[in-house]
DNA sequence: AATTTTACTTCAAAAATTGAAGTAAGTTGC
DNA sequence: GCAACTTACTTCAATTTTTGAAGTAAAATT
């Protein structure tokens, strides 16, 4: 019954992009216990991808807007992520590539303009004299919970029941499976 | 108990960004019944907005490699993008604007380059001749039909069954849902 | 018929991203 | 202990993507 209802899914309307059944085998196969209402639309990675980048897109203008807001000229949505991505820790170039997934040279270049800019310090481990040690300035922490700060008001919105936070959270959990599977396959192929 | 597990996650240590509890006032307020185990870690906009914009580099770098694959030389994976937004229905480009959430001016240049490379077709409206009509050549459809074709992969990977299939869901509903904010914070503010 | 609005396009500039090459510090093998 | 290799970045020169202002032509409005 499940199956069969899942296996309809397959062919609803809601489908922007059009899939096979065959491409979700096991769903047809397996036999398993639900304690919830079940869905009628399959999501594909591709409509996820969509969605991911609408979503971004987005977050970046709104970002943007509330940078011009606070009167930040010298720097734009891109560095603020590096910014956020950094937070209260001290961690190397390295640390950070792995945070956001960055390539080198375009961390480089960010880390250059917030430098430039007095939101970040870097000062050479004594460790290893080859990795520069980054961490927010006053100025970077201060842009920083201003925008933590701005962005109450959305987790107010976002959040309301616990209803919401458990389907932030699946979508958060969600998204990092998807950025594991994606990563891996870019690596090692699928 | 729940409304004491929640307030609590909210000191949690998986939280990179740091928040308030008073972001979330309606969690310790409302009573509610729950089926399902609780969490204990609150994701805040911004952490979703990182792995969001994490996610996204990922899919576009996995797009270039698999278009790479395919030998295409002439578009990128933004182009690509476009092209799947299109999919396979006839459509303006004010149309196409709404479903993705772009401006203008970029999708002209995108539409420009697809048109170029033959992968769409485009015909002035006859009812308004203003509206350029959209859709897909036997190229572009190929190409999709390509992608869509080296997509199968990782939908079999990603929703291995029903359990998957519902957190995909949850996944592509929730970010419906800050693409909503979002969007409707940048335009009339919050 | 004049004005305004809509639906796009064009262009120039800025921002973001990539990739190849470089540098300096560590590490390893002999 | 020193040559060769690797690591941890940075720099630079493209390329790609995105923006914003201005333009055009058709439709709608007044």
């Amino acid at each position: 019954m499940i199956q069969k209802l899942l296996h309809e899914g397959v062919e609803v309307e809601t489908s922007i992009d059009g899939y096979k059944a065959a491409d979700f085998p096991e769903i047809t196969a397996e036999k398993q216990g639900h304690k919830r209402p079940v869905h009628t639309v399959v999501v594909t990675h591709f409509e996820l991808a969509r969605m991911i980048e609408r979503v971004n897109r987005r977050f970046a203008s709104l970002l943007r807007t509330e940078m011009t807001k606070l009167g930040i000229e010298d720097v734009g949505p891109a560095q603020a992520m590096v910014l956020m991505a950094i937070g209260d820790v001290e961690l190397s170039v390295g640390e950070l590539l792995d945070r956001g997934h960055y390539v080198g040279s375009n961390i480089s270049y960010y880390l250059k303009q917030l430098g430039d800019g007095g939101y970040i310090d870097r000062v050479a481990s004594q460790r290893d004299k080859r990795s520069a040690r980054i961490r927010l300035t006053e100025k970077g922490e201060q842009l920083c919970a201003n925008l933590r700060n701005a962005g109450g008001a959305y987790n107010r919105v976002l959040a309301r029941d616990a209803d919401d936070l458990r389907n932030l959270e699946i979508a958060f959990q969600t998204l990092h499976r998807l950025e594991l599977v994606w990563g891996n396959a870019a690596r090692y192929g699928i």
